[in-house]
DNA sequence: TGTACATCAGTGAACGCGCGTTCACTGATGTAC
DNA sequence: TGTACATCAGTGAACGCGCGTTCACTGATGTAC
Protein backbone atom coordinates (compact mmCIF):
# COMPACT_ATOMS: atom_id res chain seq x y z
CA UNK A 1 0.00 0.00 0.00
CA UNK A 2 2.85 2.53 -0.81
CA UNK A 3 0.80 3.95 -3.10
CA UNK A 4 -1.95 5.69 -0.65
CA UNK A 5 0.32 8.59 0.66
CA UNK A 6 2.12 9.67 -2.58
CA UNK A 7 -1.66 9.07 -4.16
CA UNK A 8 -3.01 11.36 -1.48
CA UNK A 9 -0.40 14.08 -1.95
CA UNK A 10 -0.65 14.09 -5.63
CA UNK A 11 -4.69 14.51 -5.14
CA UNK A 12 -3.99 17.75 -3.05
CA UNK A 13 -0.91 19.52 -5.52
CA UNK A 14 -3.61 18.88 -8.52
CA UNK A 15 -6.35 20.20 -6.41
CA UNK A 16 -4.13 23.42 -5.50
CA UNK A 17 -3.35 23.69 -9.42
CA UNK A 18 -6.93 23.63 -10.08
CA UNK A 19 -7.91 26.00 -7.30
CA UNK A 20 -5.31 28.54 -7.89
CA UNK A 21 -6.16 28.26 -12.03
CA UNK A 22 -9.78 29.08 -10.95
CA UNK A 23 -9.34 31.35 -8.76
CA UNK A 24 -6.92 33.84 -11.36
CA UNK A 25 -9.60 33.52 -13.86
CA UNK A 26 -10.93 36.73 -13.11
CA UNK A 27 -7.67 38.37 -12.25
CA UNK A 28 -4.10 37.58 -12.14
CA UNK A 29 -1.21 35.25 -10.52
CA UNK A 30 -0.10 38.18 -8.61
CA UNK A 31 -2.94 39.06 -7.34
CA UNK A 32 -3.41 35.47 -5.99
CA UNK A 33 -2.64 34.70 -2.48
CA UNK A 34 -1.36 31.46 -0.72
CA UNK A 35 -4.39 31.82 1.86
CA UNK A 36 -6.91 32.15 -0.74
CA UNK A 37 -5.43 29.18 -2.57
CA UNK A 38 -5.12 26.94 0.54
CA UNK A 39 -8.81 27.98 1.79
CA UNK A 40 -10.25 26.83 -1.72
CA UNK A 41 -8.67 23.38 -1.75
CA UNK A 42 -9.41 22.89 2.64
CA UNK A 43 -6.34 22.86 4.00
CA UNK A 44 -4.63 25.05 6.27
CA UNK A 45 -2.05 27.80 4.82
CA UNK A 46 1.20 26.41 6.06
CA UNK A 47 0.36 23.14 4.02
CA UNK A 48 1.22 25.19 0.84
CA UNK A 49 4.51 24.76 1.46
CA UNK A 50 4.76 20.68 1.50
CA UNK A 51 3.71 21.40 -2.44
CA UNK A 52 5.37 24.47 -3.89
CA UNK A 53 7.28 27.00 -1.96
CA UNK A 54 5.63 30.00 -3.43
CA UNK A 55 2.76 31.02 -6.03
CA UNK A 56 5.48 31.78 -8.57
CA UNK A 57 6.45 28.06 -8.11
CA UNK A 58 2.61 27.06 -8.69
CA UNK A 59 2.39 29.12 -11.93
CA UNK A 60 5.65 27.56 -13.36
CA UNK A 61 4.17 24.21 -12.69
CA UNK A 62 0.47 25.49 -14.20
CA UNK A 63 2.95 27.15 -17.25
CA UNK A 64 4.62 23.56 -18.19
CA UNK A 65 0.99 22.23 -17.93
CA UNK A 66 -0.68 25.15 -20.34
CA UNK A 67 2.85 24.44 -22.73
CA UNK A 68 2.22 20.74 -22.54
CA UNK A 69 -1.64 21.34 -23.59
CA UNK A 70 -0.23 23.61 -26.64
CA UNK A 71 1.93 21.22 -27.97
CA UNK A 72 -0.46 18.44 -27.70
CA UNK A 73 -2.04 20.80 -29.59
CA UNK A 74 0.62 21.13 -32.40
CA UNK A 75 1.52 17.55 -32.49
CA UNK A 76 -2.41 17.52 -33.74
CA UNK A 77 -1.97 20.38 -35.73
CA UNK A 78 0.68 18.06 -37.35
CA UNK A 79 -1.05 14.75 -37.08
CA UNK A 80 -3.90 16.00 -39.18
CA UNK A 81 -1.79 17.41 -41.59
CA UNK A 82 -2.17 15.45 -45.16
CA UNK A 83 -0.23 17.91 -47.87
CA UNK A 84 -3.66 19.49 -48.91
CA UNK A 85 -3.56 23.04 -47.73
CA UNK A 86 -7.40 23.39 -47.26
CA UNK A 87 -7.57 20.16 -44.97
CA UNK A 88 -4.75 21.17 -42.68
CA UNK A 89 -6.37 25.07 -42.37
CA UNK A 90 -9.84 23.73 -41.29
CA UNK A 91 -9.04 20.85 -39.50
CA UNK A 92 -6.03 23.75 -37.24
CA UNK A 93 -8.75 25.94 -36.95
CA UNK A 94 -11.26 22.85 -35.56
CA UNK A 95 -8.28 21.74 -33.15
CA UNK A 96 -7.95 24.92 -32.16
CA UNK A 97 -11.66 25.63 -31.58
CA UNK A 98 -11.83 22.26 -29.75
CA UNK A 99 -8.40 22.47 -27.27
CA UNK A 100 -9.79 26.32 -26.40
CA UNK A 101 -13.38 25.23 -25.05
CA UNK A 102 -11.89 22.17 -23.85
CA UNK A 103 -8.83 23.93 -21.59
CA UNK A 104 -10.11 27.07 -21.52
CA UNK A 105 -8.76 27.66 -18.13
CA UNK A 106 -5.58 26.95 -19.05
CA UNK A 107 -4.99 28.94 -22.15
CA UNK A 108 -6.92 32.11 -20.48
CA UNK A 109 -3.96 31.29 -18.04
CA UNK A 110 -1.27 31.85 -20.78
CA UNK A 111 -3.38 35.06 -22.10
CA UNK A 112 -3.62 36.68 -18.88
CA UNK A 113 0.25 35.66 -17.72
CA UNK A 114 2.09 35.93 -21.01
CA UNK A 115 2.85 40.08 -19.95
CA UNK A 116 1.28 40.34 -16.35
CA UNK A 117 2.86 37.42 -14.54
CA UNK A 118 6.28 37.17 -12.54
CA UNK A 119 9.17 37.36 -14.64
CA UNK A 120 9.68 33.28 -14.52
CA UNK A 121 6.19 32.57 -15.87
CA UNK A 122 6.28 34.95 -18.65
CA UNK A 123 9.81 33.94 -19.59
CA UNK A 124 8.55 30.17 -20.04
CA UNK A 125 5.28 31.12 -21.89
CA UNK A 126 7.81 33.28 -24.42
CA UNK A 127 10.06 29.94 -24.83
CA UNK A 128 7.23 27.37 -25.21
CA UNK A 129 5.95 29.90 -27.89
CA UNK A 130 9.08 30.17 -29.16
CA UNK A 131 8.96 26.33 -29.81
CA UNK A 132 5.68 26.82 -31.51
CA UNK A 133 6.94 29.08 -34.11
CA UNK A 134 10.10 26.70 -34.53
CA UNK A 135 7.81 23.45 -35.06
CA UNK A 136 5.66 25.53 -37.89
CA UNK A 137 8.29 26.39 -39.78
CA UNK A 138 10.10 22.54 -39.78
CA UNK A 139 6.51 21.51 -41.01
CA UNK A 140 6.01 24.05 -43.62
CA UNK A 141 9.81 23.38 -45.51
CA UNK A 142 8.74 19.90 -45.48
CA UNK A 143 5.59 20.96 -47.71
CA UNK A 144 5.93 20.88 -51.36
CA UNK A 145 7.07 24.28 -52.83
CA UNK A 146 8.50 25.67 -49.95
CA UNK A 147 12.15 24.73 -51.32
CA UNK A 148 12.18 27.49 -52.53
CA UNK A 149 12.15 30.04 -49.92
CA UNK A 150 14.48 31.27 -47.21
CA UNK A 151 15.13 29.95 -43.74
CA UNK A 152 14.22 33.74 -42.15
CA UNK A 153 11.42 34.41 -44.39
CA UNK A 154 10.10 30.60 -43.16
CA UNK A 155 10.57 31.74 -39.86
CA UNK A 156 9.09 35.01 -40.41
CA UNK A 157 5.68 33.16 -41.78
CA UNK A 158 5.66 30.94 -38.91
CA UNK A 159 5.94 33.39 -36.75
CA UNK A 160 2.71 35.64 -38.65
CA UNK A 161 0.62 32.19 -38.62
CA UNK A 162 1.48 31.53 -34.63
CA UNK A 163 0.95 34.99 -33.92
CA UNK A 164 -2.70 34.97 -35.67
CA UNK A 165 -3.13 31.54 -33.97
CA UNK A 166 -2.80 33.47 -30.44
CA UNK A 167 -5.09 36.05 -31.20
CA UNK A 168 -7.73 34.15 -32.55
CA UNK A 169 -7.28 31.86 -29.32
CA UNK A 170 -7.28 35.48 -27.43
CA UNK A 171 -10.94 35.90 -29.31
CA UNK A 172 -12.03 32.69 -28.71
CA UNK A 173 -11.52 32.82 -24.86
CA UNK A 174 -14.06 35.56 -24.75
CA UNK A 175 -17.02 33.09 -27.02
CA UNK A 176 -19.46 30.76 -25.63
CA UNK A 177 -18.74 27.14 -26.93
CA UNK A 178 -21.24 26.86 -29.84
CA UNK A 179 -22.08 30.01 -29.99
CA UNK A 180 -22.46 32.10 -33.14
CA UNK A 181 -19.39 34.31 -31.96
CA UNK A 182 -17.30 31.48 -31.58
CA UNK A 183 -18.54 29.96 -34.94
CA UNK A 184 -17.90 33.54 -36.21
CA UNK A 185 -14.23 33.88 -35.30
CA UNK A 186 -13.37 30.40 -36.30
CA UNK A 187 -14.60 31.48 -39.08
CA UNK A 188 -12.22 34.59 -39.46
CA UNK A 189 -9.35 32.40 -38.89
CA UNK A 190 -9.85 30.08 -41.65
CA UNK A 191 -10.36 32.74 -43.96
CA UNK A 192 -6.91 34.50 -42.39
CA UNK A 193 -5.28 31.31 -42.61
CA UNK A 194 -6.66 31.36 -46.34
CA UNK A 195 -5.30 34.84 -47.21
CA UNK A 196 -1.96 34.19 -45.32
CA UNK A 197 -1.52 30.54 -47.95
CA UNK A 198 -2.44 32.56 -51.00
CA UNK A 199 0.07 35.56 -49.81
CA UNK A 200 2.55 32.37 -49.37
CA UNK A 201 2.16 30.97 -52.70
CA UNK A 202 2.54 33.91 -54.98
CA UNK A 203 5.28 35.30 -52.29
CA UNK A 204 8.54 33.55 -54.49
CA UNK A 205 6.94 34.92 -57.98
CA UNK A 206 6.96 38.66 -56.31
CA UNK A 207 10.13 38.83 -54.40
CA UNK A 208 12.80 36.66 -56.48
CA UNK B 1 -3.86 83.75 -10.42
CA UNK B 2 -7.22 81.38 -10.87
CA UNK B 3 -4.82 78.59 -12.58
CA UNK B 4 -2.25 78.42 -9.71
CA UNK B 5 -4.40 75.93 -7.54
CA UNK B 6 -5.69 74.05 -10.28
CA UNK B 7 -2.31 73.66 -12.46
CA UNK B 8 -1.13 72.63 -9.21
CA UNK B 9 -3.65 69.58 -8.72
CA UNK B 10 -3.32 68.87 -12.28
CA UNK B 11 0.18 68.67 -11.57
CA UNK B 12 0.05 66.06 -8.87
CA UNK B 13 -2.62 64.24 -11.03
CA UNK B 14 0.20 63.86 -13.92
CA UNK B 15 2.61 62.60 -11.52
CA UNK B 16 -0.36 60.00 -10.31
CA UNK B 17 -0.20 58.72 -13.48
CA UNK B 18 2.96 58.41 -14.14
CA UNK B 19 4.25 56.48 -10.68
CA UNK B 20 1.37 54.29 -11.10
CA UNK B 21 2.17 53.89 -14.88
CA UNK B 22 6.25 53.28 -13.22
CA UNK B 23 5.11 51.11 -10.64
CA UNK B 24 3.05 48.59 -12.62
CA UNK B 25 5.41 47.99 -15.09
CA UNK B 26 7.05 45.21 -13.58
CA UNK B 27 3.74 43.42 -12.75
CA UNK B 28 0.04 44.65 -13.10
CA UNK B 29 -2.29 47.32 -12.67
CA UNK B 30 -4.25 44.69 -9.90
CA UNK B 31 -1.35 44.26 -7.98
CA UNK B 32 -0.96 47.66 -7.29
CA UNK B 33 -1.43 49.93 -4.00
CA UNK B 34 -2.63 52.71 -3.33
CA UNK B 35 0.20 53.30 -1.15
CA UNK B 36 2.78 52.70 -2.96
CA UNK B 37 1.48 54.92 -5.87
CA UNK B 38 0.85 58.12 -2.72
CA UNK B 39 4.51 57.37 -1.76
CA UNK B 40 6.00 57.52 -5.02
CA UNK B 41 4.44 60.02 -5.61
CA UNK B 42 5.27 61.99 -2.16
CA UNK B 43 1.80 62.57 -0.52
CA UNK B 44 0.27 60.78 2.14
CA UNK B 45 -2.26 57.80 0.95
CA UNK B 46 -5.25 59.56 1.86
CA UNK B 47 -4.47 62.61 -0.47
CA UNK B 48 -5.18 60.00 -3.30
CA UNK B 49 -8.77 60.07 -3.02
CA UNK B 50 -8.92 64.02 -4.13
CA UNK B 51 -7.97 62.54 -7.93
CA UNK B 52 -8.94 59.16 -8.23
CA UNK B 53 -11.98 57.34 -6.16
CA UNK B 54 -9.62 53.95 -6.59
CA UNK B 55 -6.52 52.65 -8.34
CA UNK B 56 -9.16 50.84 -11.00
CA UNK B 57 -10.35 54.24 -12.13
CA UNK B 58 -7.03 55.26 -12.60
CA UNK B 59 -6.53 52.51 -14.63
CA UNK B 60 -9.31 53.73 -16.83
CA UNK B 61 -7.99 56.98 -17.28
CA UNK B 62 -4.36 55.78 -18.26
CA UNK B 63 -6.00 53.65 -20.98
CA UNK B 64 -7.90 56.53 -22.17
CA UNK B 65 -4.49 58.05 -22.31
CA UNK B 66 -3.20 54.77 -23.87
CA UNK B 67 -5.87 54.74 -26.74
CA UNK B 68 -5.64 58.39 -27.60
CA UNK B 69 -1.41 57.37 -28.28
CA UNK B 70 -2.75 55.24 -30.34
CA UNK B 71 -5.04 56.48 -31.91
CA UNK B 72 -2.60 59.25 -32.63
CA UNK B 73 -0.12 56.29 -34.14
CA UNK B 74 -3.52 55.45 -36.51
CA UNK B 75 -3.85 59.19 -38.08
CA UNK B 76 -0.28 58.73 -38.91
CA UNK B 77 -0.96 55.54 -40.60
CA UNK B 78 -3.67 57.56 -42.45
CA UNK B 79 -1.84 60.69 -42.99
CA UNK B 80 1.55 59.01 -44.16
CA UNK B 81 -0.80 57.11 -46.72
CA UNK B 82 -0.02 57.68 -50.86
CA UNK B 83 -1.24 54.65 -52.48
CA UNK B 84 1.67 52.65 -52.99
CA UNK B 85 1.37 49.98 -50.74
CA UNK B 86 5.06 49.66 -50.23
CA UNK B 87 5.41 53.19 -48.74
CA UNK B 88 2.33 52.27 -46.52
CA UNK B 89 3.67 49.78 -45.10
CA UNK B 90 7.45 50.76 -44.24
CA UNK B 91 5.56 53.68 -43.14
CA UNK B 92 3.25 51.92 -40.72
CA UNK B 93 6.30 50.29 -39.46
CA UNK B 94 8.19 53.07 -39.18
CA UNK B 95 5.70 55.13 -37.46
CA UNK B 96 5.26 51.85 -34.86
CA UNK B 97 8.49 51.60 -34.18
CA UNK B 98 8.68 55.05 -33.08
CA UNK B 99 5.32 55.35 -30.98
CA UNK B 100 6.44 51.87 -28.90
CA UNK B 101 9.96 53.67 -28.65
CA UNK B 102 8.43 56.93 -27.22
CA UNK B 103 5.46 55.62 -25.25
CA UNK B 104 6.78 52.39 -24.11
CA UNK B 105 5.26 52.67 -20.93
CA UNK B 106 1.76 53.25 -22.20
CA UNK B 107 2.17 50.38 -24.25
CA UNK B 108 3.74 48.21 -22.21
CA UNK B 109 0.41 49.12 -19.91
CA UNK B 110 -1.80 48.09 -22.58
CA UNK B 111 -0.19 44.71 -23.25
CA UNK B 112 -0.20 43.80 -19.83
CA UNK B 113 -3.62 44.83 -18.84
CA UNK B 114 -5.36 44.05 -22.05
CA UNK B 115 -6.03 40.28 -20.11
CA UNK B 116 -5.18 40.68 -16.84
CA UNK B 117 -5.98 44.17 -15.90
CA UNK B 118 -9.54 44.74 -13.82
CA UNK B 119 -12.89 44.27 -16.23
CA UNK B 120 -13.29 47.76 -16.69
CA UNK B 121 -9.86 48.30 -18.13
CA UNK B 122 -10.19 44.84 -20.29
CA UNK B 123 -13.10 46.26 -21.93
CA UNK B 124 -11.70 49.69 -22.50
CA UNK B 125 -8.79 48.39 -24.43
CA UNK B 126 -11.02 45.64 -26.44
CA UNK B 127 -13.15 48.46 -27.10
CA UNK B 128 -10.14 50.96 -28.72
CA UNK B 129 -8.72 48.11 -30.52
CA UNK B 130 -11.68 47.09 -32.05
CA UNK B 131 -11.72 51.03 -33.26
CA UNK B 132 -8.55 50.43 -34.50
CA UNK B 133 -10.07 47.76 -36.80
CA UNK B 134 -13.16 49.17 -38.14
CA UNK B 135 -11.01 52.60 -38.92
CA UNK B 136 -8.48 50.28 -40.66
CA UNK B 137 -10.98 48.69 -43.48
CA UNK B 138 -12.62 52.31 -43.90
CA UNK B 139 -9.14 53.43 -45.26
CA UNK B 140 -8.64 49.85 -47.30
CA UNK B 141 -11.73 50.11 -48.69
CA UNK B 142 -10.65 53.44 -50.55
CA UNK B 143 -7.66 52.24 -51.36
CA UNK B 144 -8.15 51.14 -55.52
CA UNK B 145 -9.02 47.21 -56.21
CA UNK B 146 -10.63 47.06 -52.95
CA UNK B 147 -13.85 47.63 -54.48
CA UNK B 148 -14.57 43.82 -55.46
CA UNK B 149 -14.33 42.63 -51.62
CA UNK B 150 -17.43 42.03 -49.00
CA UNK B 151 -17.41 44.09 -46.21
CA UNK B 152 -17.00 40.65 -44.33
CA UNK B 153 -13.64 40.32 -46.08
CA UNK B 154 -12.33 43.80 -45.65
CA UNK B 155 -13.42 43.20 -41.68
CA UNK B 156 -11.22 40.07 -41.35
CA UNK B 157 -8.35 41.60 -42.78
CA UNK B 158 -8.07 44.10 -40.54
CA UNK B 159 -8.88 41.94 -38.20
CA UNK B 160 -5.69 40.07 -38.70
CA UNK B 161 -3.36 43.34 -40.10
CA UNK B 162 -4.55 44.96 -36.84
CA UNK B 163 -3.41 41.58 -34.68
CA UNK B 164 0.04 41.20 -36.64
CA UNK B 165 0.54 44.84 -35.83
CA UNK B 166 -0.46 43.89 -32.12
CA UNK B 167 1.81 41.37 -32.15
CA UNK B 168 4.51 43.56 -33.24
CA UNK B 169 4.16 46.10 -30.78
CA UNK B 170 4.35 43.67 -27.76
CA UNK B 171 7.51 42.31 -29.34
CA UNK B 172 8.91 45.54 -29.61
CA UNK B 173 8.23 46.02 -26.16
CA UNK B 174 10.84 43.17 -25.53
CA UNK B 175 13.61 45.31 -27.36
CA UNK B 176 15.99 47.77 -26.61
CA UNK B 177 15.61 51.18 -28.81
CA UNK B 178 17.89 51.20 -31.79
CA UNK B 179 19.25 47.74 -30.86
CA UNK B 180 19.68 45.07 -33.48
CA UNK B 181 16.84 43.14 -31.88
CA UNK B 182 14.52 46.05 -33.13
CA UNK B 183 15.54 46.13 -36.43
CA UNK B 184 14.85 42.80 -36.61
CA UNK B 185 11.47 42.84 -35.07
CA UNK B 186 10.72 45.72 -37.51
CA UNK B 187 12.00 43.84 -40.74
CA UNK B 188 9.98 40.83 -39.84
CA UNK B 189 6.82 43.31 -39.54
CA UNK B 190 7.46 44.70 -42.98
CA UNK B 191 7.98 41.23 -44.58
CA UNK B 192 4.65 39.94 -43.02
CA UNK B 193 2.64 43.04 -44.54
CA UNK B 194 3.93 42.51 -47.48
CA UNK B 195 3.07 38.71 -47.23
CA UNK B 196 -0.27 39.43 -46.21
CA UNK B 197 -0.15 42.46 -49.31
CA UNK B 198 0.93 39.62 -51.71
CA UNK B 199 -2.33 37.85 -49.62
CA UNK B 200 -4.99 40.36 -50.31
CA UNK B 201 -4.19 41.18 -53.94
CA UNK B 202 -4.67 37.75 -54.85
CA UNK B 203 -7.09 37.09 -52.79
CA UNK B 204 -10.16 37.48 -54.95
CA UNK B 205 -8.79 36.11 -58.25
CA UNK B 206 -8.79 32.84 -56.15
CA UNK B 207 -12.64 32.95 -54.34
CA UNK B 208 -14.65 34.87 -56.97
C1' DT C 1 -5.77 98.18 -1.79
C1' DG C 2 -7.40 95.65 2.61
C1' DT C 3 -10.20 92.59 5.11
C1' DA C 4 -13.15 88.81 6.16
C1' DC C 5 -14.67 84.50 4.66
C1' DA C 6 -14.85 80.17 1.59
C1' DT C 7 -12.63 76.54 -0.69
C1' DC C 8 -10.21 72.42 -0.90
C1' DA C 9 -5.49 69.78 -1.70
C1' DG C 10 -3.07 67.63 1.36
C1' DT C 11 -2.34 65.87 6.53
C1' DG C 12 -1.99 62.42 10.15
C1' DA C 13 -4.03 59.29 13.47
C1' DA C 14 -6.67 55.38 13.74
C1' DC C 15 -9.34 51.12 12.44
C1' DG C 16 -9.82 46.25 11.33
C1' DC C 17 -8.20 42.87 7.92
C1' DG C 18 -5.70 39.55 5.16
C1' DC C 19 -1.16 38.69 4.06
C1' DG C 20 3.42 35.36 4.04
C1' DT C 21 6.09 33.00 7.05
C1' DT C 22 7.98 30.77 11.65
C1' DC C 23 7.46 27.20 14.67
C1' DA C 24 6.43 23.24 17.51
C1' DC C 25 2.87 19.84 17.08
C1' DT C 26 -0.11 15.57 15.81
C1' DG C 27 -1.38 11.38 14.25
C1' DA C 28 -2.14 8.36 10.32
C1' DT C 29 0.66 5.82 7.05
C1' DG C 30 4.68 3.20 6.05
C1' DT C 31 8.85 0.32 7.23
C1' DA C 32 12.17 -2.81 9.67
C1' DC C 33 12.61 -6.71 12.04
C1' DT D 1 1.52 -11.70 11.99
C1' DG D 2 2.89 -8.17 15.70
C1' DT D 3 5.55 -4.61 17.53
C1' DA D 4 8.42 -0.64 17.78
C1' DC D 5 9.99 3.21 15.36
C1' DA D 6 10.31 6.65 11.34
C1' DT D 7 8.19 9.58 8.10
C1' DC D 8 5.78 13.50 6.75
C1' DA D 9 1.10 15.81 5.13
C1' DG D 10 -1.45 18.62 7.46
C1' DT D 11 -2.42 21.57 12.01
C1' DG D 12 -2.96 25.83 14.64
C1' DA D 13 -1.10 29.69 17.20
C1' DA D 14 1.55 33.59 16.62
C1' DC D 15 4.28 37.40 14.46
C1' DG D 16 4.84 41.85 12.21
C1' DC D 17 3.42 44.29 8.02
C1' DG D 18 1.08 46.82 4.41
C1' DC D 19 -3.41 47.37 2.93
C1' DG D 20 -7.95 50.56 1.89
C1' DT D 21 -10.75 53.56 4.10
C1' DT D 22 -12.83 56.87 7.90
C1' DC D 23 -12.42 61.09 9.98
C1' DA D 24 -11.49 65.61 11.81
C1' DC D 25 -7.90 68.78 10.74
C1' DT D 26 -4.81 72.61 8.63
C1' DG D 27 -3.37 76.28 6.15
C1' DA D 28 -2.39 78.23 1.65
C1' DT D 29 -4.99 79.90 -2.29
C1' DG D 30 -8.90 82.22 -4.07
C1' DT D 31 -13.09 85.32 -3.89
C1' DA D 32 -16.45 88.98 -2.46
C1' DC D 33 -16.93 93.34 -1.13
Amino acid sequence: MAQTRVEQKERTRRAILDAALALSEDSTLVALSLRQVAKEVGIVPTAFYRHFPSIEDLGLALVAESLDTLRTLLRELRRTAGEDAGTIIDGSVAVLVEQVRQDHAHYAFIARERFAGPAGVREAIARGIELAERELATDIAHLPGADTWTERDLQVLSELIVGSMVTTAERLLGTAPGSAAEERVAEAARTQLRMMLVGARNWRSRTT
